[in-house]
DNA sequence: GACCAACCTGCACAGAACCTTCACGAGTCG
DNA sequence: CGACTCGTGAAGGTTCTGTGCAGGTTGGTC
């Protein structure tokens, strides 16, 4: 049992530097441990690697929109996002909540208050997550069993240790039971890399996965890509 | 604007009134029509006779096991079923698994978390729905067809082996079934040769694919192309 | 800091899978 | 019956995948 309360750790994602510098400053000030990103990409990048407690999202961004920032968040990890958005748009807002945010400000804002959202909506989000104990969700394929929520996966009711890149390709795999997925594809969602070039890394994942799940549940599909079996 | 996806219906299955009451509260605050059972018998007949597309269920009720009605549930029509779990064991969590449900929460759970997972399952049902489905990844021409998705190609229901340009090549043919593709014309799309001149490289692949089909499935138009036989 | 274990990545090589071309015979059409 | 088109088999070359291994990174321990 964790007995201090941890330190909670945010993403801001804010493209106009100004803002993004003083929003950051402002959080830290009031305790936070933050992490900036500019763009989509380096959004998506940021939290992988710091797995954040809360996003801070401005709608509008180079790269990719806001919008799909937040759909890749959420599918990689459920996590509460506070949407910043210039416009006063309904429709946009809807969007947003739509695809996982959970709640949203409206440019112009003052410190003062995101610092009030913020800290509102980590309580909220944290009484849920105290009251939901263990839970998970469960992709199925064949006789593999893959919780997200525990990270575990059982093969024909074997408990089976996987890496976590390895866990990761799996889901991934398993999210589209059949489906065939380029090597592109994969590196793209597991490995984040949108750009994928003569690298043998997905190889040698599979090749460990393989020799972990039984080699003839990932079917090769011959300069295309993998596909996990479901039978 | 989105169009209004349908309204759908859930059937919560829990003994306690309070847990019941403020589960459906809320899933009806969220736009879900909710039919209550408390009990093993009542959920049978409820789900017989509301058709419900989800639902939520409590392992431990009055009557008969929450597996057992799991069971008796896809033993009917399959249905997405979330079950809800007291004991955190790992047992039990298995067996629901093993006899349909899709995925579990364990008590006690955040109503914001039930309410993510019960909105992530129906996506990814819906989703597995229209692949199952949908043309858009399943071509067909007589006994012949064809998955783009899992790239497996049956012939009266037998699967075939094809390489990718054989695929390629049939899934061009299929998409347009009975009607004559030029050479070139296969040479464009399946090749990407946007100038073809005197190979036979075509006529080799027919071959092969005629082959593994069966040949009189690919008629040959003499100075022009190849059909796909419809049949 | 040194050390160790677990893990990820990339490379080189071998073998498998695959594609293309060629030559020649058979088929088709006017 | 020519001229052209198509079928066929084999050969050669190319691309792709499986695999073992080494180097590097990370995280934790003493």
């Amino acid at each position: 049992m964790p007995l201090d309360p941890p330190r909670r750790h945010l993403l801001v994602v804010e493209d106009e530097p100004a803002i993004n510098d003083s929003v950051t400053r402002r959080l830290e000030a009031e305790g936070y441990a933050v992490t900036q990103a500019w763009d989509g990409p380096g959004a998506v990048a940021a939290a992988a690697e710091h797995a954040p407690d809360l996003v801070v999202l401005d709608v509008m961004l180079p790269g990719y929109d806001g919008l799909e920032v937040c759909r890749r968040l959420q599918q990689r990890r459920p996590v509460p996002v506070l949407m910043l958005t210039a416009r006063d748009d309904e429709a946009d807002i809807l969007a947003g909540l739509a695809v996982g945010a959970d709640d949203y400000l409206t440019k112009p804002f003052g410190l003062r208050e995101l610092v009030a959202r913020v800290a509102a909506l980590l309580r909220r989000v944290e009484r849920a997550a105290e009251l939901a104990g263990r839970s998970a969700t469960v992709l199925q394929a064949g006789a593999v069993t893959i919780d997200t929520g525990t990270r575990r996966v059982t093969v024909e009711d074997q408990q089976v240790h996987l890496t976590p890149t390895e866990f990761d390709l799996l889901a991934c795999l398993a999210a589209a039971p059949g489906q065939v997925l380029a090597r592109d594809r994969l590196l793209a969602e597991v490995w984040d890399w949108p750009d994928a070039t003569g690298t043998r890394t997905v190889d040698s994942h599979i090749k460990a996965l393989r020799a972990k799940i039984g080699a003839d549940r990932v079917r090769t599909v011959h300069g295309v890509g993998y596909a996990l079996e479901v039978r």
